[in-house]
DNA sequence: GGTATGTATGTAATAGTATAACATGTCAAT
DNA sequence: ATTGACATGTTATACTATTACATACATACC
């Protein structure tokens, strides 16, 4: 059943699709499948509470905080403290399989596990759904005026907030 | 008297000069009255708090979270529960005067008041240090990214967490 | 001067986000 | 089986931020 949502799937025969309707019953089984041979590959234990973390994340369709996500890892027999959810989320950023959106204090999948990305993120500021983009470009240019102060960058976050191209509509 | 800061002065001589040492004790009364110029240019009130809030910023040498900029108002007779801080802090970051930085949930006077610029902010993960640098052509990179999107930009959060000059050493 | 209006400040109460510290359990290698 | 490393559970608490409401101040107008 297609819907709206904000993130392009991976694995889907249209990726970049967001802020579009598409059918991605499928993404979620992909990114989980793609997931597990990462995390295998690296030697990395993707363990229940965090395998079902990413699935949550996946099923969303949207950026959730963490104790949205401990809500539902509760319901379903893990623990029910904060340190679960924070435990569980910042392995999955660690490991490069969500992103912390700080602008709404919340976590999302990744779009594109495995890839070297660097992403940024679009952030609707009506509806706030949250579109991750490939930004290569802006990454190169923010490393070049790190350089020229002698400052090393590690990680970088990237978000912009405005608006998506439906709630441009809505507001015209 | 030279120290080490993580910002460089608006109306110093020598600008851009983040992580080195050089003397700026004028630079905060100079940011002052910039501030005070461009406020009242706007037909913006730049009351006591207010001000007194920017100057804290500006004296710190580095990012302040809300409750301690609240801690020296409150010392200073000013009210001493929470919405003064924000409220003070909300009104810098509208004016363009100071920047949140979301990664630290810290607040910083801005460098470049009346410009118009993009700000980013380099990171130093050991000192905790923030520099402020301009990245005109990362925005336009994120511009484009955006709007192959559809997506309209409204305000763009940029921040690198890494090591500076001086902890890079360090750490060698 | 007096008064109306908008804006700014003060305060109380509470909501929301995140971490430290410690105990228990699980897995894999020896 | 024992060890050691890692993962999870739980308690408690720290930190960050907002809502709601009352009061005070400034400006413009009469």
């Amino acid at each position: 059943m297609p819907h709206d949502h904000a993130m392009d799937c991976p694995g889907c025969s249209t990726p970049n699709l967001a802020f579009a309707l598409h059918d991605h019953g499928h993404c979620a089984a992909d990114a989980l499948a793609r997931a597990d041979a990462l995390m295998a590959a690296k030697g990395v234990r993707l363990t229940p509470v965090r395998r079902r973390t990413l699935e949550i994340l996946l099923e969303a369709h949207r950026a959730l905080g963490a104790y949205d996500v401990l809500t539902r890892l509760a319901a379903e027999g893990f623990g029910n403290q904060p340190p679960v959810a924070y435990r569980a989320l910042d392995f999955l950023e660690d490991q490069g399989l969500a992103h912390r959106i700080r602008r709404l204090n919340a976590f999302t999948a990744c779009m594109h596990p495995g890839e070297a990305h660097a992403p940024a993120f679009l952030i609707c500021r009506v509806c706030n759904l949250v579109a991750e983009t490939p930004v290569t470009d802006v990454l190169s240019a923010l490393e070049h005026a790190a350089q020229s102060r002698g400052f090393q960058i590690e990680r970088s976050t990237i978000e912009s907030i405005g608006l998506c191209p439906t709630c441009q509509q809505a507001a015209a």
